[in-house]
DNA sequence: TTGAAAGCGCTAACAG
DNA sequence: CTGTTAGCGCTTTCAA
């Protein structure tokens, strides 16, 4: 058995200044070099008590590989890309978070590489991805649905993960929550509270979530066994202003609706902004809800009851998919598509319907 | 001279389906792999023609030089870092375009390392520090003043730059902009508009530009002959909420202000908020001006007068001067700091005083 | 179960 | 000005 005083030789720099390095450990641990190199991979045919010896040299001389020559040799960069061209800082923040929390626990870093909503994605794209060494490539809506995109870097030979696609499901794995029926959830909520008259927001058609929610709130109105009016649906850019022009809309129909479901929370500030320009308020007058639970949602007057979408955790489920398929090979992707769950946060921004929205008319049908 | 006919076999991958190397190219360009490596280095001593050969083959064989064999071999990771602790994500995401923008034109690639506030620098830091290899790392507030943050770094040998810092100025490069006459110009501009009575939000003490805007706001009013009354001045945490309330207390001095300046965007909408629901309107009744240029300054109601902070350029500016850093070798940093210009927008928050606010009792004096 | 040899693609030092 | 020779630190054969 070698030696294990040499193991008090600890520090993360050699006395010549330079990184210590694989082979440093091996003559610490009195092995050979690939041993080193096996126990660091988690490769079998090691004896326990070799690798233990390995391990201990290495923490000991505060060995850290370098992903440089990991990468020449190996082919693996150990490093994740984020692509995106969504407008939301908020949900790439938190995207970045999620993704980030668990490549550091895996070692590996993130390359962020965002594109600009309008650019020629085959002009930008290409240099991009020749140019980028990743083990894999994480997509965010809407860039994730666009095709020209998608066959750039399948092209490029690069693995990727989708987050909330829209379509063409088998094309590659992806993680993505129920939108349709947390948009059903948070109908039900409304219904519950006593709402009958609920005006609805939908997004800019573009983004393959708005077709979702619009589905999840059409079929809860329809088992409560209401209609929707034509007007009571609006549609919004899911931006702040168009929120507030949808609901001046809405507040402008024949019957006033008690409640808006705005489809994101950006709308919904809008409109709780309109309704108190309009004098209405909140939740007294009129409901008002969101989806995102972005932070604006909780800094709004009152908070906004909405719908938690669990952003980061998705983007940490894609670091995931990715680091483990790089560590099967490189065969075909296995199908690894995960579903996480959402989570309805009731806040100030609804209560029951108040006595001042007066129901008079008979309201108009939808189509 | 060589054969230029070779030059034709263009494509990416060579028929062996690995990567084009600098070896195919020298190949192609009938010189010897070593004056490739010069040509893409932009070393001196290469011939004109044989440059032109060189670069010419490359293109046809869509050569890619490959990062980690560069690294391993020269050093470079062509990799910038990016950290931060900064809650803003629209400031964060203009950071990380401005830097993607000059990291693309050279090559590199960004990685981002968010840090929560609350973390112990010390415990977290090290090892990402450790296993980064980054050419540089740039540094946002208030990360960028956090002494134990920059200890770690510099004990790691890391070089860096930091964003608008407080203090420690010869410690290390930065780019920063004058906030303190920034500040001083939207006073200027309220001043000539008519204002007198200007109530002032400050930010949070633990953030270095907060002194420095107030500074410029006091110094134009100083200037103006104009004293501030203590209750004019109040305290804000950068957040819409903050700003709100400090807005309310604002509004509720002996003689209300005809103007509020908050020395950010967030808090501006708060005030805002603050002042429709007190009944006023902005701007008739009562001016708004903000600071930062934030997205939802663009999308409020009326538009916020601000100050545009050069964000991207900074980060921008930043990553230009790592890069340079890294290709002129590693000595000791040349002082390379960089002041950029703010801009001034005037939109529909500000206006000339109007008749409504009576100013009838003395003012009470600031200390 | 372990080890020795042979590169990965490039840059750095030195020769010519 | 150009080419040759050595590695960078690691993983991948393959042999023991």
């Amino acid at each position: 058995m070698a030696d294990t005083a040499d193991l008090d030789i600890a520090g993360a720099r050699r006395l010549d200044g330079r990184q210590t390095t694989i082979k440093d450990v091996a003559q610490a641990a009195g092995v050979s070099f690939k041993t080193v190199s096996r126990v660091l991979n988690q490769e079998p045919n090691v004896r326990a008590e070799i690798r233990d010896r390995v391990r201990q040299a290495a923490e000991a001389l505060g060995y850290v590989p370098n992903v440089a020559a990991r990468d020449l040799a190996g082919g693996r960069s150990f490093l994740i890309g984020l692509m995106f061209d969504n407008p939301s800082e908020s949900y790439i923040g938190k995207i970045q978070t999620g993704a980030i929390t668990r490549c550091r626990d895996a070692g590996y870093s993130l390359i962020v590489e965002p594109l600009e909503p309008g650019d020629d994605a085959r002009r930008t794209l290409d240099p991009i991805l020749s140019r980028l060494r990743v083990d894999g490539l994480i997509l965010t809506p809407p860039i994730c649905d666009n095709p020209v995109v998608l066959d750039a870097i399948e092209r490029a030979g690069v693995r990727y993960v989708r987050i909330a696609p829209d379509r063409d499901a088998d094309r590659a794995p992806f993680v993505t929550m129920d939108d349709a029926h947390a948009a059903y959830e948070m109908t039900r909520h409304l219904l519950t509270l006593g709402h009958l008259d609920i005006g609805f927001i939908k997004g800019p058609s573009s983004h393959g979530a708005t077709a979702r929610r619009l589905e999840g709130f059409l079929r809860a109105m329809g088992e409560a066994g209401l209609t929707v009016p034509v007007g009571y649906i609006q549609v919004g850019a899911f931006s702040f202003q168009s929120g507030m022009a949808a609901a001046e809309r809405l507040l402008a129909e024949p019957v006033r609706p008690t409640a808006i479901f705005a489809s994101n929370d950006d709308m919904a500030l809008g409109v709780m902004w309109a309704c108190s320009r309009a004098g209405l308020s909140v939740p007294t007058d009129i409901s008002v809800t969101g989806f995102d639970d972005s932070e604006p949602a909780r800094m709004a007057w009152p908070q906004l009851t909405t719908i938690r979408q669990p952003i980061a955790d998705m983007s940490a489920a894609a670091v995931d998919i990715l680091i483990e398929a790089g560590a099967k090979g490189r065969g075909p992707e296995p199908v690894a598509n995960r579903w996480l769950d959402y989570e309805l946060i009731v806040r100030g921004s609804t209560a029951a319907p108040g006595a001042r929205s007066p129901r008079v008319e008979p309201r108009k049908t939808n189509s």
